[in-house]
DNA sequence: TACTAACGTTAGTTGGACCAACGAAATGTG
DNA sequence: CACATTTCGTTGGTCCAACTAACGTTAGTA
């Protein structure tokens, strides 16, 4: 696959894998990785703390949106957040009336998380803004590149997911 | 492949951007943005402690061994680390005997960052250290793949750089 | 029964990004 | 020249996200 022999490259700039010091530096993908996520969620974030919501807020709403009723361990799992911070991010959002928080009658360890009919048209209200702000972040991007974009790493995620679990 | 034509492809998923609930939190490109970044930041860290250096060290010995020697404001704005944070960062790779610092004699409020031999031999090492961490993060990838990833976040970077300096 | 595992919670650590303000030194402006 | 502004290195912070440890409570399991 891609010529592994350089020189026979016609192009102008060095292939990436052949730079050195800064330009390499400068075109390293983790680097770049980092750097795109810094600016991304600043960007992210401070949109939704302009509408008083906060990134975790809107993973809640959308698991629950999409899978109902759901104990705190299950939303751990399904969101990423950790079930120590999660604790917060449930009491932000029942303070708000998003959300209800009921013992599980069914096994009293669980706690049930349940979305309110304000929760329903928040997460509505959310899941325009948050859309704003994607397009925001991927301005300089077409739509196909936005696809392959999240495609590729869509892929390294699964993979790395895999591994640490 | 990418027609941009939306309705002619026949694929089963949905596009991305008609997604609901958690479906679509799990393609957002900025989440998967935010997770691919932490993730590659862990194993590229963890690599880096390993051999006793961080990416800032490797930042800055990059920058040095393409420019020379540089004051630290200027390092600060080639690498992107904070002046105020960058203090540590010199005094760490001063310690390991990489670099010196001296004050400059033409502008008495600036050091001058040189990089010593042995700096030079060490940023040899970090290099290929940094492409093996670099391969590890990029596995599910193929170079074609990689190098079209690069390009993609070297866009976004570049957008919004300009934008906030 | 006793052991193990899961759950929600509290309290903490670590590390990265970032800001404020200082004295010393340089540069610009009148 | 004098005076104001800017730059530089440095100190000492803040803030937030990711992560860990441990505890009491409850449920399954041998």
């Amino acid at each position: 696959m891609s010529s592994s022999e350089p020189g026979t490259s016609p192009s102008a700039a060095p292939r990436m894998d052949e730079r050195t010091g800064a330009a390499r530096l400068r075109s390293l993908p983790t680097r770049l990785l980092s750097l795109a996520a810094t600016h991304s969620d600043r960007l992210v974030n401070e949109g939704l703390a302009a509408a008083d919501a906060r990134k975790w807020h809107f993973a809640v709403l959308a698991t629950l949106e999409e899978s109902g009723p759901a104990s705190q361990a299950e939303l751990s799992r399904r969101t990423g957040i950790y079930r120590s911070d999660l604790v917060s991010v449930i009491n932000e959002l029942t303070d708000r009336g998003l959300v209800e928080r009921a013992p599980d009658p069914a096994d009293r360890r669980r706690n049930v998380i349940t979305m309110t009919e304000r929760g329903r048209a928040r997460f509505a209200r959310l899941d325009e803004l948050v859309t704003e702000l994607e397009d925001e972040v991927l301005a300089p991007l077409g739509p196909a590149e936005r696809d392959q974009l999240a495609r590729l790493l869509a892929r390294l995620v699964d993979h790395h997911a895999r591994r640490d679990g």
